[in-house]
DNA sequence: ATTGATAATTCCAAATTATGGATTAATCCT
DNA sequence: AGGATTAATCCATAATTTGGAATTATCAAT
């Protein structure tokens, strides 16, 4: 016996029993046991916990005070083992870190969670609005929302949603290069460029039945979806933008859809969060609901 | 690993580390050990401590108050099992209890023991005067002193000390009856008894070469050897009493020594304290310093 | 991109530790 | 004095813990 909470938890009992036998009965254990916790433990301390003959068992002075002390202490460790049975089942509380894209995030996320809110009042959020998959940020997240793969298995990840890309252009820019029948079409004309931040360099324009082959360098490039958006608004350049981006331009007109055959296959839309280890109650409740909300989203 | 304090020990050192592998080195165990105690614990607390991957490990929130109530709830219990290191090396403290018989005990252990107060002003006397060996009393105590032997293989004995018995009587009472010359002269005349509390008959008279032989009942019965010796000096009957409850009345004349060459042979005074488990630095000593008083002490 | 180095993890056999039956010893009760 | 009950000890067995070997993941450097 080299536990030394053990012997305490042991001592405990026999503390509050007239004798090891009924100790030991309570206990679930042998007699022998309780006799060489209570003997290791006195070892331990150098000084006896309990006069005691066979037929006789009465606890000592320094005794009586060690089990005081010693529930004490068994209780507070009790205490560190179980908080997350009454309270976080009836009501959840603490804080979780939600990593997610910026445009998506505050359009459609943003007011989900702000429901949840409401709902969970012990629950703070800590939001960080990224497309980064930078692990010593993504690390210590809670939960993460990304577009796109990862390679990344240390995640438990749902497909939730995903983002159909369109080849847009303002009606300016349209009436000024003509509308591109054909992608070899497109490939002489102006286009912008969204940095992955991840890799610091431009996402390939990608097609349905294509590859990349603009002649020229993208007449704009940012790290930040919606600065695209707006340079393609302004005419500047054919864009390839998510559908939760541009879709309502395209009905109000501002935008035009080109090639539509040739968008490039979907982006799934990841719910994500580390794998390791338990989860918390209310991370897997949030990442839940974060599941549900972008699924049953339109994203337009 | 099933031992929650060795956990709650592993975690406190890998909170304090940079890495799981830092932490290994420092408890000098195997980074295996580390990663499962940090597993299990999570399981156990049903939330992550850490955010890890292979070559990065940075605490959680819930691990950081966790970490900080492990520390306190891992230095109260190592202060439970320190108590007597630089305490009571320095300076004894707490409460002896110790049993011995009456009129030794007052006339000789009594003055010894006070000074050994003034030596260690932390001690406390609990002191119980009785010749019972009774164990319901007796396994309370810490230290007794007994003349006589016992059989209690439990309790570590040193004979510190004998009592050398003397048939004696007083001037008046060898007036009436004459000097006993023979056993047998004696076995006519009044005698007293003292009762053995341990068996609640009278300790029978023994003689170096006769047993005893006695014509009539005892004149005089107490439990009390005092009460004894009283009644011996009042001259009621001849006694068989310790050297040092009668030596200084037959200085003075008040009492008579007859017999001397059929005094029973003396009777040993033990020290004993209970064998079990470890001994209290402060029984220890004061057991030490009752065997050197009464091994010094010349009883009469 | 590929390679090398290192950390965390998993698996498994070996070493360590704990457990309770059988036995012994002590002591209380009738 | 004998019967009954408890504590302690011994020891073979069972359970747990441990770290080496292999695996996976990640970072850094070429």
């Amino acid at each position: 016996m080299q536990n030394q909470l053990e012997m305490l938890r042991i001592f405990k009992v026999v503390a509050e029993s007239a004798n090891f036998k009924e100790a030991s009965v309570r206990l679930g254990v042998s007699p022998q046991s309780v006799t060489r916790a209570i003997k290791e433990l006195e070892e331990l301390l150098g000084e006896p916990l309990f006069y005691r003959s066979t037929r006789n068992t009465t606890i000592t002075e320094f005794g009586k005070q060690m089990a005081q002390k010693s529930e004490g202490v068994i209780d507070q460790i009790d205490a560190l083992f179980k908080p997350n049975k009454s309270a976080s089942s009836q009501r959840l509380e603490g804080l979780v870190k939600i990593t997610m894209p910026n445009s998506l995030g505050q359009q459609y996320l943003l007011p989900a969670l702000n429901d949840f809110l409401k709902e969970h009042p012990g629950i703070q959020f800590d939001l960080r609005f990224s497309n980064l998959i930078d692990n010593v940020v993504a690390d210590q997240m809670d939960i993460g929302v990304r577009v796109g793969f990862f390679s990344n298995n240390r995640n438990v990840a749902r497909r939730a949603n995903e983002m159909r890309f369109h080849i847009v252009g303002s009606p300016e820019l349209i009436a000024k290069t003509g509308v591109p029948n054909k992608v070899d079409d497109l490939f002489q004309m102006p286009y912008t460029g969204l940095i992955d931040l991840n890799t610091g360099r431009m996402w390939p324009w990608s097609f349905a039945n294509a590859s990349d082959g603009f002649s020229t360098p993208p007449a704009f490039v940012t790290d930040d979806p919606e600065a695209e958006l707006t340079a393609v608004l302004a005419g500047i350049g054919y864009g390839q933008l998510g559908d939760f981006l541009c879709e309502k331009y395209i009905r109000d007109g501002k935008l035009m859809a080109v090639l539509p055959e040739q968008a490039p296959s979907p982006w799934g839309i990841y719910v994500y969060r580390p794998q390791r280890g338990p989860v918390a109650e209310r991370v897997r409740v949030v990442f839940d609901y974060l599941v549900k909300v972008l699924s049953g989203t339109i994203l337009y």
